[in-house]
DNA sequence: CCTACCGATCGGTAGG
DNA sequence: CCTACCGATCGGTAGG
């Protein structure tokens, strides 16, 4: 790999992103500075330049490398042929474990995307978007309704939302883990959603027959 | 008429938060300046600073407002004495259409609250537990086995994942408006929960003293 | 004395 | 790899 640069370049950039990233995930991009970053990683603020361009520079990789991992979980899920249903639930399973190791770069990727180029924010918005399409499609699978109404993207975004915020505030340690959640979240999905239904409000015309038709 | 100030003083103020909300979740906190607020007000900086002793002023009474009104909507949703199935139903409604009309201080409420000092947020996340309970209560009475898991809390997590996770991807104008979506999440909800089970993974020894002081 | 501001500039600190 | 700095811009406040 590393060709040209010593042996612990790559290592080192490695080491400083992670660093970098649980400092911007605490306290955000802006408010993080590159003396900050400096001493976290135990380097002089030149020798932080000397592995990364700029502040933008950690930014725009710690993203990067975190969409492309999760396009790689993706594709791993995939190859393995699974049935739909098995495929969903590891999806589920693989995508809580890595969040849980990867919660620094997940919250920066949340919270401080909007600090990217449009440039940037559209290519790491697509590489989510291919992620996404994953879990959407596998439930339009699943259940063909919810893909005939057009559901089925709205939905699978409820699922990711379940899974996004879990780690705003779940803390391991008492009696449930990450692995753990994985199947709550699963069994209350696979639950719920033959109880979806589209919505029966018309919206342009406010027809006057309101039964409302609730229940 | 005026009473200690003019009719128009806590007006001005409303219109300030307003337009200091709409900058922070485009920016973030750090990132957005004083004189970027008063510019989008109509004001010089020191007219603001006339409305709000500092910037962390502006940041605190966001926050603040918000989790306020959010506990009055709990308030007047739990006085209406309903069933409990309508009454969790109802406080998702409500708690969409809050949502989508309070945007910008929600986010704020989320991604910003990391900027209060460690008494602010105190005070911030007592609210917000207060109003949390309020769900996982009417969880725990709707589905008892959720509480005797002590899978209630958890699982009212979950629901509000989808909730706080839908204004980062849904823009209405589509085929589905903000109303549209809180029956989706309800039905999801509801229909899925009976198929949640306490994880069989039985990790450390369930001691049974797990009461959290809560309830 | 109060309020509601303005033009100009303060001391510090950010990224680089 | 350090000390020593820069252009700019920050939050906040002076006098009028």
């Amino acid at each position: 790999m590393a060709r040209g640069r010593s042996s612990g370049y790559e290592d080192q950039r490695e080491l400083i992103l992670s660093h970098a990233a649980e400092l911007f995930a605490q306290r955000g991009y802006s408010a993080t500075s590159m003396n900050g970053v400096a001493e976290a990683c135990g380097l002089s603020k030149p020798a932080l330049y000397h592995y990364f361009r700029d502040k933008y520079d950690l930014l725009v990789n710690i993203a990067e490398n975190h969409v492309v991992r999760l396009q790689a979980l993706v594709c791993e899920v995939t190859n393995k042929s699974l049935e739909p249903e098995a495929r969903l639930r590891e999806l589920i399973r693989r995508f809580v474990v890595e969040y849980a190791q990867a919660q620094h770069a997940h919250r920066v990727l949340v919270e401080d995307i909007k600090f990217l180029t449009e440039e940037d924010q559209t290519r790491i918005l697509n590489a989510e978007r291919q992620v996404t399409h994953a879990f959407s499609s596998t439930v339009a699978q699943l259940w063909p309704h919810l893909g005939q109404a057009h559901l089925d993207k709205p939905t699978t975004m409820l699922l990711f939302g379940m899974i996004n915020w879990m780690f705003t505030w779940f803390r391991p340690g008492g009696s449930l883990s990450y692995e753990d959640m994985a199947p709550i979240v699963a069994d209350l999905f696979f639950g719920g959603v033959p109880s979806v239904r589209p919505p029966v409000t018309t919206n342009p015309p406010p027809s006057s027959d309101s039964t409302k038709a609730d229940t």
